[in-house]
DNA sequence: CGGCCTGTTGATCTGTTTCAATTTGGGTGG
DNA sequence: CCACCCAAATTGAAACAGATCAACAGGCCG
């Protein structure tokens, strides 16, 4: 694990910062911030923290997409979520983390040390405020994936898959309609609650009713969004 | 919906106090906090609010059962949580609700107008830290819960569930090994992402295996909790 | 060039749902 | 107090969505 000390100016020209929670603190408290922060890299595949390690460290994902995962006892495996630019990771107020965090392509993270960060904390209360805004948008995403993965279908659940990746894209300003899966189709099923062959077979399904394109199995094409939001059956 | 204003000493006499978040607060600073309390009971199957009400309130659950819950467009349900006296709700930090509160049994709740709330928030900073650290302990919570709507088949996800109310009721000093359900099959089955069937098909099973006793449909007593340790299957 | 990992497609199998019929139990009014 | 009523729970049979098992294609890297 590579930590590299952050050189003074790394807030100033973070290009997430109003993204993230960072972007709370004004020009002056920031040196703050940065006198705490390190940056550490971290390569595809390779794991951040494991489930059940002592929760020391916070992160803040600048570049690449994490992937948080829990186990069953057999080795059964349901991803919890992804992680992108501007995310949040590490809140556990218990002593250790309680899923594992893992990089899925190559990943950037700004790290700060617990007690210091904490520290933080008490003397700027607006990033304590920031900080359960935060936490209670988690919760209701969870609970959305609650509705996905206990009373969704398979169609169902790919389409909410994908128009929650298109909204996060389209926040960070992609082409529309045009979506990356950095993920591949297994993490995707674990995420949903499937196995990758009815992923697959989801997805071409998608293909042959002209929903989507898929240019290569990485990259989607969504071609018909109001189907998709139709499928994904949101109640509003 | 009957708002009763709380006389003088409610929160000194209350029996949950600790457990709730206004555990936090010592005896001179409890007036304020009673200051801007109200009671209001919800009678069985009432709403406390819907998904997409103005949040404008939050409460604390001092009496019986609330059940949270989402639903589709047409009608499909997942309930999303259960709440217990102690339980804190209404943390919304969006305008709206995120979901749908109902009383599942006769339920008393302290109600505190969100404005007032916040405005206490800012003046003890110790409140609001137990309130991130609450978000916290549900974010895990509800993470167990993906993995078991993800990746857990119908009797595991009966043995987590009665593990779950077991562990709660535990900490409420209940007698060891008997479980009151006050909720019905249905409610059950819409949290742990089941048929009502399917539910009480996997009870008597239970019952069959001698894991269980059910002297009646809401009153279980768990004979052989290993066995539901085992088949919950947490990694640990 | 060859091997391997990921993704796709096909055939079969199984757990859970769905549909349908009873049973049980708690509450209400006579 | 008892009989009735209705909602909730249970049980059975059939149907189905998704899982499992298996084969194969394609791209990437050594």
């Amino acid at each position: 694990m590579v930590v590299v000390r952050a050189p003074g100016s790394v807030c100033e020209t973070c290009d997430i910062r109003e993204t993230a929670i960072c972007g709370v603190l004004n020009p002056d408290e920031l040196p703050r911030l940065n006198a705490i922060v390190a940056a550490q890299n971290v390569a595809p595949q390779q794991a951040v923290f494991f489930e059940g390690d002592p929760a020391d460290t916070l992160y803040n994902v600048t570049r690449g997409c994490v992937r948080l995962s829990k186990m069953l006892a057999d080795g059964r495996r349901q991803v919890t979520g992804f992680l992108l630019p501007g995310d949040f990771l590490g809140l556990a107020y218990y002593e250790s983390y309680a899923y594992t965090a893992e990089a899925v392509d190559a990943v950037r993270l700004c790290v700060f040390p617990r007690e210091k960060f904490q520290a933080l904390l008490t003397e700027f209360p607006q990033f304590e405020r920031r900080l359960l805004s935060r936490a209670s948008n988690e919760l209701a995403s969870a609970q959305d994936q609650l509705l996905l993965l206990g009373r969704k279908g398979a169609k169902e659940k790919l389409a909410s898959f994908l128009l929650l990746l298109g909204r996060r894209a389209r926040l960070r300003g992609t082409v529309d309609g045009a979506l990356d899966l950095p993920m591949t189709r297994n993490d995707i099923a674990d995420y949903i609650g499937l196995t990758t062959e009815t992923v697959s077979r989801t997805f071409t399904k998608l293909v042959d009713e002209a929903v989507l394109e898929l240019p290569s199995p990485q990259h989607v094409l969504i071609k018909r969004p109001e189907v998709l939001e139709d499928l994904a059956g949101e109640f509003h």
